[in-house]
RNA sequence: GGCCCGGUGGUCAAGCGGCUAAGACACCGCCCUUUCACGGCGGUAACACGAGUUCGAUUCUCGUCCGGGUCACCA
């Protein structure tokens, strides 16, 4: 270009009179200890908060927090066609409800803290106007009108020119070439245009970077003319990215692997723009939201609503429990931290993001159901109780009812075999405790007496008698049990198992058998948690009711 | 297609030139046990393939294959 780039760029920001010296001192260098580390995470709010999301959001704050850090929350919505109406809300609940909070940025919809912002980006348009126009006046950036149309002639062309690389560049840069006449003639007649950046790299010259999670990375430097600013005005994430994490200091770009093959054209930016390049670490994938074709590895937004970040508190999965898993995830050495470490807070695990695995890796909801429980056999009684009603609140009204009746039935309902230290593990999501204790409440109890193969009806009905009999609410456990052994020689069943196992043939069967069909009367189930313990939350006069149903039912 | 990332059991993963190739989840078996669960013990199961380099490769190099990403006025 041979023309006066400070005039063009009056021509194109007349109305821009800030400077960058101006933005530098206005977001001055973060005043933090050696090596602490600046990251953010950067949504757009364009849909629900996903699990790569909560993933990403937490390697960001475990980063910074490690080194006495800033974490901050950045949102990035220059797409306003792709934006839904509460997506800004649906991040910070998400990430909120999940314990994941920042140090500064956007806490919620139009709510935020910080001396960093704004630190939505559709505020931001001053900041990267001025950048811009400082590109214009030093050559780096000039405005291209080519249509849309006219764009994809340019990608056909250079499909049958079988180039080997695509995109706005030299010959095929219309644009990058136009005098000040022609610019001015186009500014004139109204039409649209977009910044383009000026790029100044070799296609047979390599960059390389260092990625904090992969190591060196080479590419080939970029010689793409990326849009910065669209015809709206609006940045790119391109251009977006560089100012923005430039004036918050950020030290670490923590991004999606899918960003990768942009860096070149980053670092050009970066550079072009005067301004330090931050360290970049590019995350490994933990799903993927496509939903073509049957590959079953991957997870989709149909197929799987597990996606959605939302699902787990839908269905109950404790926030400890997912952050828990997903920390496996993230970290190799967590599990041996956690052996090592069995009660300390997950936060306090010593992160190191270079340890993070490349690969990426596959969200399996058996072994986070497994964490959750071992999380949750963990929790107080009177925990659970407020949990799960908490949950059931606002998920399932009517069991909420039921389950808030009797507190303090319900709180001893859930302490069953807890707070020892061999706790229960049948609970991994509070949508299981209905149906798990269904019949402890009348509610939902429903009487069925399908006796084993091994147990006859007209034995079954001797048994209950018999048991009905010695009876006694009062008794301890031992005492409760050892009637129940003394049930069974009378009616040809032996108290002792290994008795039985030894010579099975000389009883009806064992003291097991005469237990179940004792719990099967109580409960109408064939296996639940410790018998007497259950009748004692019934109280007699359930138990009695129901086991003469039973019998009558025989 | 070009460029790039990745590839250890079904899943998540240790390992970084020499190991009988950890561990966790899942699965199976045994023990404990009035059922179930818990707990304990044991088991099935892996270095994608082919060349190099090396006395020696899961570890290093190259190629192949497979999976993924990216080539937008989306992020």
């Amino acid at each position: 270009m041979d023309y006066d780039c400070n005039a063009l760029a009056e021509l194109l920001f007349p109305d821009v009179t800030g400077t960058v010296a101006e933005l530098e001192a206005q977001y001055p260098p973060r005043d933090l200890p050696e090596g602490a580390r600046v990251t953010r995470f950067a949504p757009s709010p364009t849909g629900y908060l996903h699990l790569g999301g909560l993933f990403g959001a937490m390697v960001d704050v475990l980063t910074a927090r490690v080194s006495g850090g800033i974490a901050y929350l950045r949102i990035e919505d220059t797409d306003k066609k792709r934006e839904i109406a509460d997506g800004v809300s649906a991040i910070t609940e998400g990430l909120s409800s999940f314990g994941v909070t920042f140090d500064e940025g956007v806490t919620g919809f139009g709510t935020e803290q910080g001396a960093y912002g704004p630190y939505t980006q559709s505020k931001r348009t001053g900041v990267y106007h001025i950048v811009a126009k400082q590109l214009v006046r030093e050559g780096k950036a000039y405005p291209c009108f080519c249509t849309a149309e006219e764009l994809d002639a340019m990608r056909e062309r250079q499909e049958a020119d079988g180039a080997l690389i695509r995109g706005y560049f030299g010959r095929y840069a219309r644009c990058r070439n136009l005098s000040l006449d022609e610019i001015q003639a186009n500014l004139a007649a109204g039409k649209p245009w977009v910044l383009r950046f000026r790029a100044d790299g070799d296609e047979n010259r390599r960059i390389a970077f260092e990625d904090v999670i992969r190591g060196k990375i080479e590419m080939p430097e970029n010689i793409i003319d990326e849009v910065l600013l669209k015809s709206d005005g609006v940045p790119t994430y391109h251009f977006a990215h560089v100012c923005d994490d430039h004036f918050m200091r950020t030290t670490h770009a923590i991004r999606g692997e899918e960003w990768i093959s942009s860096v070149p054209k980053h670092i050009a930016l970066f550079k072009a723009c005067g301004f330090r390049v931050p360290k970049y670490a590019h995350t490994p994938q933990v799903l993927k939201l496509d939903e073509e074709t049957g590959d079953k590895r991957k997870l989709s937004k149909r197929k799987d609503p597990e996606a959605a970040v939302s699902y787990f508190t839908q269905v109950g999965t404790p926030k400890e429990a997912l952050i828990e898993y997903l920390m496996t995830l993230i970290s190799s050495g967590f599990e041996d931290w956690r052996r090592a470490n069995p009660d300390a807070d997950a936060a306090a695990f010593p992160f190191n993001l270079k340890k993070m695995s490349a690969s990426g890796c596959l969200f399996d909801l058996a072994k986070l159901n497994d964490v959750s429980k071992n999380v949750i056999s963990k929790m107080t009684a009177d925990e659970v109780y407020a949990r799960v009603a908490e949950w059931a609140k606002t998920y399932d009204e009517p069991f909420y009812s039921v389950f808030t009746a009797d507190p303090q039935r319900s709180r001893a309902i859930v302490n069953i075999d807890r707070e020892n230290p061999k706790p229960r593990k049948d609970v991994a999501k509070w949508d299981e405790v209905k149906e798990f204790f269904s019949y402890l409440y009348n509610e939902y109890y429903e009487p069925r007496f399908e006796l084993p193969e091994n147990v006859a009806p007209a034995d079954a009905k001797a048994i209950l008698n018999a048991w009905l009999a010695v009876y006694d609410p009062a008794d301890d456990k031992d005492t409760w049990f050892q009637k129940i052994k003394d049930l069974c020689e009378p009616l040809g069943y032996t108290p002792n198992v290994k008795e039985y196992k030894q010579n099975p043939d000389a009883f009806k069967g064992h003291v097991g058998d005469v237990s179940t069909v004792i719990r099967l009367a109580v409960t109408a189930r064939r296996n639940t948690p410790d018998l007497w313990s259950v009748m004692d939350l019934l109280g007699e006069s359930e138990v009695r009711a129901r086991v003469q149903n039973a019998v009558a039912a025989l």
